[in-house]
Order: structure tokens, then sequence, then C-alpha cells
DNA sequence: AACAGCACCTGTAGGC
DNA sequence: TGCCTACAGGTGCTGT
């Protein structure tokens, strides 16, 4: 599923955790907690979540001892509070805590990762910064010396943490910048305009409350509405919102990737 | 060192 | 209807 915007609507509705005691837990897929339960619930019972954030795609929780746990959703996890017959066909892990609450964690392909970070140790060292200010966006790429697609260069978290498939190519439209151009080939007008756009792509996607195509949900089980505002993601053979040429689909780095053969003309 | 390619999984849509 | 293939919003490992 989810990229920044999914995540942010689903982390601001797990803060109802925050304060929470963990009491116990039931993996069903063990390769979803990254490493052996027993040792994970032992440094977490009987422990306090005291705050819950995100972190580029990541749902972060600070925990009273100093460890962080974070909850990658991948393609279609989801957290619920009260799962349907279904979703317990692919319940993964359920967390019980003190309060006798639960919440689940669903996840149908078995992407989804939960990691435990202790106190010592960096905390996701590796990922580049938010997308979310113009200013820093335009630093990170202007910043980054690779030679890859621009397209490639968004999709990698280490640049700016929280763009995927969908944004991306949403981002690329609306700054006319054809998703084949080598980042170090797109101009500085381009380049600000890029830095501008995702900033504000990702704040009309959290307003609302996410793009659900098939898996997203948030903890209630409901979707989002950014799908209705898709231009070109998803639209292949559709008219463009601009100019009525028809959205093109092909493949970069093994994603699809849509947009507008007329409105992003590839500049070599 | 940077980058491409594939592995990880299951469900669903579309073609025949 | 049923079988088969291709594809799906993400990341991480491996090999070049």
């Amino acid at each position: 599923m989810p990229e920044l915007p999914e995540v942010e609507t689903v982390v601001r509705e797990l803060q109802s955790i925050e304060g929470k005691v963990l009491d116990s837990l039931v993996s069903y897929w063990d390769r979803t907690i990254e490493e052996p339960v027993k040792g994970f619930l032992k440094a977490l019972k009987g422990r306090e979540v005291s705050r819950v954030f995100r972190r580029g795609k990541y749902i972060c929780l600070e925990i009273d001892s100093g460890d962080f746990v974070t909850i990658h959703l991948r393609m279609t996890g989801k957290l619920v509070f009260e799962p349907t017959e279904r979703d317990m066909n692919y319940a993964r892990v359920e967390f019980i805590f003190k309060d006798k609450s639960k919440l689940y964690f669903i996840d149908i392909r078995k992407f989804g990762r939960i990691k435990r970070w202790p106190a010592k140790e960096p905390f996701l060292p590796t990922l580049g910064p938010e997308p979310l200010m113009e200013d820093d966006v335009y630093e990170a790429l202007k910043s980054c010396r690779s030679v890859r697609d621009i397209k490639k260069v968004l999709l990698d978290q280490s640049v700016l943490t929280g763009v995927g498939n969908i944004y991306a190519d949403e981002s690329l439209f609306l700054s006319r910048i054809h998703p084949l151009t080598s980042l170090q080939k797109v101009s500085t007008v381009k380049l600000k305009k890029l830095s501008s756009v995702i900033p504000q792509v990702m704040h009309a996607a959290i307003n609302n409350m996410g793009t659900t195509l098939s898996d997203y949900r948030n903890t209630k089980n409901v979707g989002g509405e950014n799908q209705n505002y898709l231009r070109v993601y998803g639209q292949t053979g559709l008219p463009c919102s601009v100019c009525k040429t028809s959205i093109e689909k092909i493949v970069v780095g093994q994603r699809g990737t849509h947009f507008c053969p007329k409105c992003q003309r590839q500049s070599k």
C-alpha cells in the first residue's frame, strides 16, 4: 500500500495507543517480526508505548525503555483494532495491551515487517529527509550526484523518504518532467518546480486521508479519497486532464510508470 | 560504489 | 466456467 500520506493517516489514529502497556502478543507468521518472537516480547512486555510517530513510510513506536519499534506496511499491510472475518485469514501479529485492547497487523502478501531498534543502536539510519518542505526536497535532489532516471531517484528512500510509486508519477506529471530524464539533465527551473510540487502532492493526499486502490485502509478499516484526484497513476489510456492526450504506461526500474507523453516531453 | 535484478508473497484481473 | 499469466502501492539482498 502505503506511501507517506497513507502512513501519516494511520499514525494519527494510532496515537490513541500512546500510554498503553504491552502485555503479550501472538505471532501467526514469524517472519513478520524481524527477530525471534520470544526475545521481541521479552524486551517489550510490561513496557509503555510512550509515543507514536512517522518517519518516511515507517510507523514508529517509542517505548519507555528507550527502544523503538517500527512497523512497515509494505504493499498490503494494515493495522486495525477490529478485524473482519476475512482480515483474520491474513492476521500476522496480534498485539495485546494490558487494558485488554488489541491491535492486529493484517497483511495479505506477508511483505510487511516489524522491527525493534534497541536504544543504543542507530535508528533508521539510511533514510533521507522528509519530502514535506520545498527547501528540503530541493537540497536533497540538488546534492544527489546520481545519474539515474528521475523516477528511480524519487523512489530511492535514502534520497527522500516517503515518496512511492503513485506520488512519484503524480509529482513528475505536475512538474512536466518525463520519468526517464536523468536527474543531472533536469533543469534548475524544473528541479525547483518538482521541489515545490512534491510537498504539495503529499499534503493534498494527507488531507484526503491517503489513496486507496485496493488494500490500503486506516486503522478503522476505512479507505482514503485521494484516488479520486490522481492525474496519471492508473489512468493508462485515459485522456490527460490538461491536454487530452492518452496517458501512457511504461516500466522504469521494474515499476509501472504513468505519464502524459505531450505534457512530459523527453528532452535529451 | 553505484546500480540493476530478483526475491519475498498472495490475490485478482484479463485473455483464451 | 476454468485455467494461465501478468501484475500489484516496497524494500533488501546479491552480484556486477
